[in-house]
DNA sequence: CGCACACTTGAACCCCCTCAACCCAAGTGG
DNA sequence: CCACTTGGGTTGAGGGGGTTCAAGTGTGCG
């Protein structure tokens, strides 16, 4: 079922909606393609991601359960999307969604809401891959996974990553080899734990924030 | 006067809104201060940057003239904003625009497009600054300015850049002597003519525009 | 005239990339 | 059951694009 919409008020939105289903690796939005469709991911995880022609990647983004994708007023989309592991998604037709907006209000400003979040996180993105160091890069990315947080545990936290370390390094404008190396750094300085290649545990949060954030430059172990 | 916003027939907005002149070099908006402000910009051009403890700065965007800023739908703004020469914006506080949202669909709607096109804008921002080299980051740049184009004549566009080279490095993720560095290697190459140091005037658009969108990896003359 | 500020240019360095080898787990097929 | 393959991950050595540090060149403005 289409949850993550909103309230149950809107029903009929339901009615407009297909669930799709995507295996993984699926590439089910192609950048420059024609933008007839808007998603809501329900499962799974999407990287998002546009290509230069010698085939750089930079992923824009991860969505997730509850995200929306394809909400540019654009005719084309402006990024790729591809499914990580199995993905659910409510596909609305994109005509039937604008004259919908029309008889909602209420949808619209939610809309503008999502719309202003992702800019914002855009903007920090921006500042990470601009400014920030290969370490502060990780930490951020660890981090701010972690406030969209699983498992708890105390202070400490465990992650699991959909994704491989290429989506992270194409996500952080960096390579696989860097990502990895920083991994293993802040394993060896006890900043994390790594239980197998997809799970994380961040041993000491604050550090990493503080990492993240550009305060530390201590703790340069080499 | 405050025009730019959209058709007259929102005379009304035009009510709420005060004029305010900014001097060159005079920070309007604080980053993480409280947003009560909803800004247009009518003359001039602002940088948009956000900062790192220590100094780093990555500025997002310049802001124009018919630029919105402060659309985020948040309680502290995101990013601060400086003139960069004398600005002139229309002023809307934010509780009453917000009350009149509500009676102007269209305002919203409109507010989403123009939201949806910072998005794109910041996903291409992202690619630039995650993947591109210098010379790519620095086309790129000079390309999208003269798209937004001001004095062409024939197959040459005259830029006149409002902004310093440090502005232009913070905003593509460089140092000023890389920028300056590229700027004259443009001008060897003869891709660029630099008539002052704000005046780029832009002798082979079509081949910086191959070099900012990736492809040219020829004409490596070093 | 001279200070301030932006810009340019040069030389040395370094963080991250490139290239390459290796490890490991999960298939897959004989 | 094991050889082989495949894909993701790790690690090492070397190199390079951009930074850092430093000096020099305009240029506007008091």
């Amino acid at each position: 079922m289409c949850n993550a919409i909103e309230n149950r008020d809107l029903g009929r939105l339901a009615e407009l909606a297909t669930v799709v289903d995507i295996a993984p690796g699926r590439v089910f939005i192609e950048e420059g393609g024609a933008a007839d469709s808007f998603f809501n991911v329900t499962a799974g995880t999407a990287r998002l991601f546009k290509l230069l022609p010698d085939g750089r990647r930079q992923i824009t983004g991860f969505a997730g359960s509850g995200h929306f994708l394809g909400l540019a007023m654009s005719t084309v989309y402006a990024f790729g999307a591809e499914a990580i592991d199995q993905v659910r998604v409510c596909r609305f037709a994109r005509p039937k969604l604008l004259r919908l907006l029309d008889d909602f209000p209420a949808m619209e400003k939610r809309l503008l809401d999502v719309a202003s979040g992702e800019l914002i996180a855009a903007q920090e993105q921006m500042l990470l891959l601009g400014r920030k160091t290969a370490r502060e890069r990780l930490a951020s990315f660890l981090v701010a996974r972690g406030r969209t947080g699983v498992a708890r545990e105390h202070t400490r936290i465990l992650l699991i990553l959909p994704m491989t370390r290429g989506d992270i390094a194409d996500y952080l404008g960096l390579t696989i080899e860097t990502v990895s190396r920083t991994f293993t750094r802040f394993r060896i300085e006890g900043l994390i734990a790594l239980p197998s290649s997809s799970e994380v545990l961040l041993l000491d949060a604050p550090a990493l924030q503080q990492l993240g954030d550009g305060l530390n430059w201590r703790r340069q172990l080499t």
